[in-house]
Formats: structure tokens, sequence, C-alpha cells
DNA sequence: GTTGAGCGTT
């Protein structure tokens, strides 16, 4: 997704890899780029997303080549205002693979259980995204309004982030403007339902519709008790 | 249209 055009994550080996906490749920690895990119040689951006929604989970994942530039990134980015929210910037603790790191870098594979445990409990670090607080109906119509296939080229190697389509384009004022987008309520999809609004005559009309039909059964049940049709002995 | 502690991919 965030990587440069290949397919799969890059080669993480000897990269350093940031977490940036606190971002806007609406915040692509596009509009990290030209703040990361500014203090050293990126080597991917990730966002973690929702698998069933495709939304942001809120993080990401910068990639450094270099210790001392993502260093760097930490420091000038650290509480930086983006899209209107201080995010947070930290070098990683886990890999993809949970692996730990230091210093945004892989230092121990994988945490092997040792001896043949294999009662440890599942790492369950995130919220339990696969359960049933999904009543199948909610994330069926989640618009994804913003593409998802604006990753897959190789952009930042371009560096023409900034010459793109003015809507999700990079550009100084871009991002000023989009700052303050952000407090507003985003204008998307503007497929609105229509107004199904019941005037109170026609409530009122219908109830007095059914008043009259039911009145109209009860008159004939009763013409017909009278008639004899039906001779009804009453003891 | 919403959310807000936290550590990731084909």
């Amino acid at each position: 997704m965030s990587r440069f055009g290949r397919s799969g994550p890059p080669p993480i080996r000897d990269t350093y890899s940031l977490l940036v906490l606190n971002i806007t749920f609406r915040t692509t690895a596009d509009d990290l780029f030209p703040l990361f990119d500014k203090y050293g040689e990126i080597v991917d951006i990730y966002i973690p997303r929702d698998r069933r929604t495709g939304d942001s989970r809120g993080f990401a994942f910068v990639r450094y080549k270099y210790e001392d530039e993502a260093q760097k990134a930490v420091d000038r980015l650290d509480g930086r205002l983006v899209d209107g929210r201080e995010i947070m910037v930290q070098f990683a603790k886990y890999g993809p693979n949970a692996e730990r790191i230091n210093k945004g870098r892989i230092v121990e594979p994988v945490p092997r259980p040792r001896g043949r445990s294999r009662s440890r409990s599942p790492r369950r670090r995130y919220r339990d995204d696969y359960r049933d607080d999904y009543q199948d109906r909610d994330y069926r119509r989640r618009s994804r309004s913003r593409s998802r296939d604006r990753y897959a080229r190789d952009r930042y190697r371009d560096r023409d982030y900034r010459r793109r389509s003015p809507s999700r384009s990079y550009s100084p004022d871009d991002y000023k403007k989009r700052g303050r987008d952000s407090l507003s309520p985003a204008r998307r999809s503007r497929s609105r339902s229509r107004n199904r609004s019941y005037s109170p005559d026609d409530y009122k009309r219908r109830g007095r519709d059914r008043m009259n039909g039911l009145a109209l059964i009860l008159c004939l049940a009763m013409h017909l008790l009278d008639g004899g049709l039906f001779s009804v002995e009453v003891v």
C-alpha cells in the first residue's frame, strides 16, 4: 500500500521505524510524506487500517533509512500539528511481526515462547476487531470516498506530490486549507436520503382512514348479524 | 457525518 510501487512491504532490515500517533483518520501516507521527507530518506510509510472498513486506525509507521534522520524527525515532528491534531512521533517498539525493536530497528526476531509452552496467550495487543460488535450492517455502507489505490504508484519517488490534483495534493496552501477543513465536517458524498417527512395532516388522514375502515367492517358485521344471515341465539 | 488508546502489510 504505502510502498513505492513494489508489491509487499519493502525490506525492513536496517531501516528505522517511527510510530506516528494521533493522526487524523483521514490522513494518508501522502499527507505524511512531505512532512517526514524533509528530515531524511524515507523507505516506506504505512498506515494500518481496519481490514473490514479500510478506515485508518489513526496512526502510521514511517520508516527511515538512517537512524539519525529518523531521530531528527522525532525531534522535529513530535508534537507537531497535522491536520488539526498534535501528532506524536516516536521510535517503534514492535515490528510488523511483533519483533522487538530498538530505535525503530529490529533487534530481536520474534519473541519465541521458550520450551513447549504453547499456552501463551495470543498477542492481542490491539483491539479485537473481528467480533460481534460488528452487526454486519454498519461497515457495509461506509462509503469509501477516498480512493484506496492512490498508494499504488511511485508517487513519492517522483516528488510530484506538489503538483497533483488540488483535491488531494500537498502544497503549503493546501495543507493550511486542509487543516481548516478538518475542523469542519468534511463534505463528501452527499447522497442524502430523501426527507421522508410525514406532515401532520398526512398522519391524521391516515388515522382517519384506518378508523373508517374499521367502522365499515363493524357495520357490515352488525348488518349481517341483524339480517339473520347468521342466526345467533342469545340465551 | 462519528471515534482517539495505541505498535504494521499484499
